[in-house]
DNA sequence: GAAATGACGTAAG
DNA sequence: ACTTACGCCATTT
């Protein structure tokens, strides 16, 4: 069968993804449907997501999903999600450097040098909490 | 196609 | 808690 192209998703230079599953979103598709369950106040890891989708060892693809999670609707709470060690390693790729952080704060998540307090007690794991 | 890169994770010192 | 090192895997150069 012909063109059974695998395009991929972060093409920075398309002003839409995600027009109706034109492309297989096989893999972010996943990512940015467990991202928008995550609770607000709450936050998750990229290793809980991949986990969760199966891939495991593929944390850094989800982080790598997240940063073309911009021009993604509807929109994804790509705030809430942080490394394994709660730090806020995205922070930079928002907007402004400092809108992942007051985001967190204004959902009464608090963040000290760039890392979660409390992580552990805001940790949502969807493998865990989540019921599909 | 090899080497470098990155919103990661775990192990070890 | 912090730093270094290594493994993972798609994208980019």
């Amino acid at each position: 069968m012909p063109g059974k192209k695998k395009m991929t998703v972060p093409n920075t230079q398309l002003k839409t993804v995600v027009p109706s599953g034109q492309r297989d979103l096989d893999f972010s598709e996943q990512v940015y449907e467990i991202a928008r369950q995550i609770p607000k106040g709450r936050v998750t890891s990229y290793g809980a997501i991949a986990k969760c989708i199966g891939t495991g060892k593929s944390a850094r693809l989800v982080g790598w999903a997240m940063s073309a999670c911009n021009n993604v609707k509807p929109k994804v709470p790509a705030h809430r999600v942080v490394n394994s060690a709660g730090v806020l390693s995205g922070k930079l790729a928002f907007k402004t450097p400092t809108y992942m952080e007051e985001m967190l704060a204004k959902e009464g998540v608090k963040v000290k040098s760039d890392k979660v307090v409390n992580f552990k007690k805001h940790f949502w794991d969807p493998s865990n909490e989540m019921l599909l």
